[in-house]
DNA sequence: ATTTAGCACTCAAGGTTTTAGAGTGCTAAC
DNA sequence: GTTAGCACTCTAAAACCTTGAGTGCTAAAT
């Protein structure tokens, strides 16, 4: 379909305005070290290069600049694998040698790093477990009337929940429900916790008094409350640094979408295995229609955990980008992995 | 110093500025309704106002504009206590009328409303209770070698942190621990914890073996570690809705004090009792010398809690939002008191 | 049949000029 | 003390130039 020479033309197109953000003109792309014939043939190589879509003018006498479709093209086929300078390497190790146990810090950090690393606004989406058990669960009374059960998982992740208590449960009473709990919750995978305390546990406290069924509704509406996502980003403010952001328009609406966490969080959950890519128009969200959302996952065993992007405009330092992901999602990997 | 005339003229074009952003002439403030004197003397008492710095020009032959000294005499002088709208007044009353018993959501959900209601960028300062007590530890072990200790507080206030355990601490070793932690410290104010924990227990605990020391040290440096500050922020591209912020440099630069959580936690902890308003140049932060920030305080009993803040350019609709704030740090004064 | 030099043409970006209008300061009359 | 009148100032917007980068096409060169 493209000629070798189209191919060529097209990649230096594409690092070169990647780099300066300029249109591309035939005499700027003939000057290039391995490119040995003339403007006007590459003129004429462009003209084409336009009339399949993969280069576009910005004006009718201007030079070229990568079509998303070019973008397209250049990812899935022109992309050199990158090596990452040993500096950044050097960096992304040393986030990873500190001793933490702690995975909100790690993803805390890691988010900083990728955003500081690429200049580009980074989005983590923390891990969500879906193959833990609980582990323990504790009820706490606060005063009269509420209390708050604290959760703990397999995998060391700790929640906890208010809720309402009928002034005639006693402390004892509480201990009593968290023992039956207990006794019937333990080692329950957390996906079949709602089944579990509608079915089997609601039936057994049927036995004791209505206080205790009251407490329990409660305590299940508390409990199986949807839990708020976990979305950590990095550099929001690298975005305006780039020049196609350079209208505040395009910034606010993009600003307004990543506040909304719950949209963020989904579209990074629905994003599948391994690296993924969405240039411009491929972003279903409106605001990003500029924009390059990139997206890795990370697992632990089998089971996908979680996510990381990088969000930027469509010219992107792809290469470079998708290596830095690469190692990060792999280092995610390892570290989580090494805990559990 | 300033004669009842020019007050009113002030207060015209204070009003009016607010308003419309624009630079107000003789002519406008002429045709107030309560103005009953020449555009020739207005311009006449805008010279005088002008030489004490109330108001300035952007250009010779513009219209005038507050100057801060303008907005400071208007804070303090001029400002008519607002009667809020029915309708804001409902918007509030919703917010807390749902049943919440979680102060984090409380928080959060004022956020919202507060730069919903103001279309500025609102920031929250989560409450800080120093005269709090433990009441409860409770360390559950994860793996071979680390383990979680959660702490409840008096107020119901829960907080967990990851630790270290040597290999050789068994699960009855860590219920001793706990054991003797929570005999002594339950009850103990949250500011006394650290003496307590470096002195009595300490030494307490030097007559068990030296893993009980190791541990104990561990968790000693995980519990006092700084506690993340909890900031809440809500409205945040708002702030490009205002005129005086069509220039990136501007936003870039206070989103990125936006972002630094300790500085802004700082700003808001040290900000006094009561309303208090700091415009232009009184704020200390570089980036905000065009904004003004208004803080108010919420607390328990006599206890400051935290502030509630709201942050937007100078031009801000002083009246209005000091309304606001009021009502809102009075109704989290209200429902913090009616919890404890 | 390609490739390339040459040349006329196009357009954005940036500078200059013009014009209109809003607003001022001052003076002199009320 | 207040106000009408007027000359003056300055901005913002429009209109107009100029420049230079870059193109597309044609015709010559390979």
């Amino acid at each position: 379909m493209l000629t070798e020479r189209q191919i060529q033309v097209l990649q230096v197109i594409i690092d070169e305005f990647i780099q300066t953000a300029q249109p591309i003109g035939s005499r700027a792309i003939a000057k290039k070290e391995d490119i040995s014939f003339s403007p006007a043939t590459i003129r004429n190589e462009m003209a084409d290069l336009e009339e399949s879509g993969f280069i576009e003018k910005t004006h009718t006498s201007s030079g070229r600049v990568p079509s998303e479709k070019g973008y397209r093209f250049y990812v899935d086929h022109l992309m050199s694998p990158f090596r990452l300078s040993n500096q950044d390497m050097s960096i992304i190790q040393k986030t990873f040698e500190r001793e933490m146990i702690e995975f909100e810090k790690v993803v805390q950090k890691s988010a900083r790093v990728l955003s500081d690393l690429t200049n580009y606004t980074s989005i983590i989406l923390g891990p969500e477990v879906f193959e833990t058990t609980l582990k323990q669960i504790q009820i706490i009374s606060l005063s009269e009337h509420t209390a708050v059960a604290i959760l703990v998982t397999s995998t060391g992740h700790v929640e906890h929940r208010y809720f309402n208590v009928p002034t005639i449960m006693h402390t004892s009473d509480l201990e009593k429900l968290v023992n039956i709990l207990n006794d019937r919750l333990i080692g329950v995978p957390i996906i079949r916790l709602q089944q579990k305390m509608y079915g089997e546990v609601a039936q057994i406290l049927q036995r004791y008094s209505s206080e205790f069924e009251t407490t329990y509704s409660y305590l299940k509406e508390a409990l199986l409350e949807k839990q708020p996502v976990k979305l950590y980003m990095g550099g929001k403010t690298n975005i305006m640094l780039q020049p196609e952001f350079h209208d505040i328009q395009k910034i606010q609406s993009l600003y307004s979408v990543m506040e909304k966490e719950d949209e963020m969080a989904n579209l990074l959950r629905t994003s599948g295995k391994g690296i993924k890519v969405s240039i411009g128009q491929e972003n279903e969200l409106d605001a990003m229609q500029d924009c390059t959302l990139i997206t890795a996952t990370y697992s632990l065993s089998d089971e996908q955990l979680g996510t990381i992007a990088l969000l930027g405009p469509t010219r992107m330092e792809y290469s470079r980008v998708v290596s830095i992901l690469n190692v990060l999602s792999n280092r995610l990997t390892k570290k989580f992995n090494s805990w559990y």
